[in-house]
DNA sequence: TCATTAAATTGTT
DNA sequence: AACAATTTAATGA
């Protein structure tokens, strides 16, 4: 229960790789640009970390500049829903921060990560005065309903490899998550906890998928060179 | 910069 | 769940 009040004490300020990591800085204007950045900070979320969690109050905007995060909720059975991995360049809560509500979902850390954090304040001031920031929220919105509406139908589906394909798909999103390039650094054992199947089993679709030239397995990741199969499953 | 060692990740049973 | 093989990261000369 103290470790996302670390995560929220050990907080500093971005350097200019990491601004460079946040994809809608680009589209402000001089000024509206300065003052979002003077306001953004950054933290790093050990594994496990909770970087926010269900019912807790919005007070910040966060995005992801480095590592692997995991969207999630917990359903009436106490059992764990998880919708979707967060990789860097994805930013997330727009949604409950518009409404200034209370977080629908947890997140929380997969692996080592950098987050950071724009405050709901600065977030509003950006919406009133930012076209280019709406612009950005309203395709994030928009995306990130199809994703969910994925998510359920990915949740629905037996066949390991497909589920796979899917989730893997959902990460290459390059409106959601343009930080991701052709690679996603992600290891199988990660992958296994955001689609909930076992490391040998994602180890096998992956080769399957692999076989049939949708991805190629590295070391530590992998790299997409199909999407679309990957989203259709037509290999 | 290179060689050695430890740690992480993968592929297989 | 456990194992060996492989890849990467860290260390120090």
């Amino acid at each position: 229960m103290t470790k996302d009040a670390t995560l929220l004490q050990r907080r500093r300020r971005l350097n200019p790789e990491e601004l460079a990591e946040i994809p809608w800085l680009q589209l402000l204007s001089p000024e509206e640009r300065e003052r979002a950045e003077a306001d953004l900070q950054i933290a790093n979320a050990e594994p496990g970390d909770y970087v926010c969690r269900t019912g807790r109050p919005v007070t910040y905007w966060f995005g992801v500049v480095d590592g692997l995060l995991k969207m999630s909720s917990d359903n009436a059975d106490g059992q764990t829903v998880t919708f979707t991995g967060v990789p860097p360049g994805g930013w997330f809560g727009e949604g409950t921060a518009l409404k200034r509500e209370a977080y629908r979902y947890n997140i929380q850390a997969l692996r080592k990560s950098l987050v950071a954090g724009l405050h709901v304040d600065t977030f509003h001031w950006l919406l009133d005065h930012s076209i280019g920031f709406n612009r950005f929220i309203t395709n994030q919105l928009n995306e990130r309903l199809g994703q969910f509406i994925a998510a359920l139908e990915i949740d629905r589906m037996t066949n390991p490899d497909i589920r796979v394909a899917r989730s893997l798909a959902a990460l290459f999103n390059p409106v959601l998550y343009p930080g991701v390039g052709e690679v996603l650094r992600i290891t199988q054992q990660e992958l296994a906890y955001l689609v909930g199947l076992s490391r040998q089993r994602v180890n096998e679709a992956l080769t399957t998928l692999a076989s049939h030239g949708a991805i190629q397995v590295e070391y530590g990741g992998v790299r997409v060179t199909n999407l679309q199969a990957l989203r259709t499953g037509q290999f």
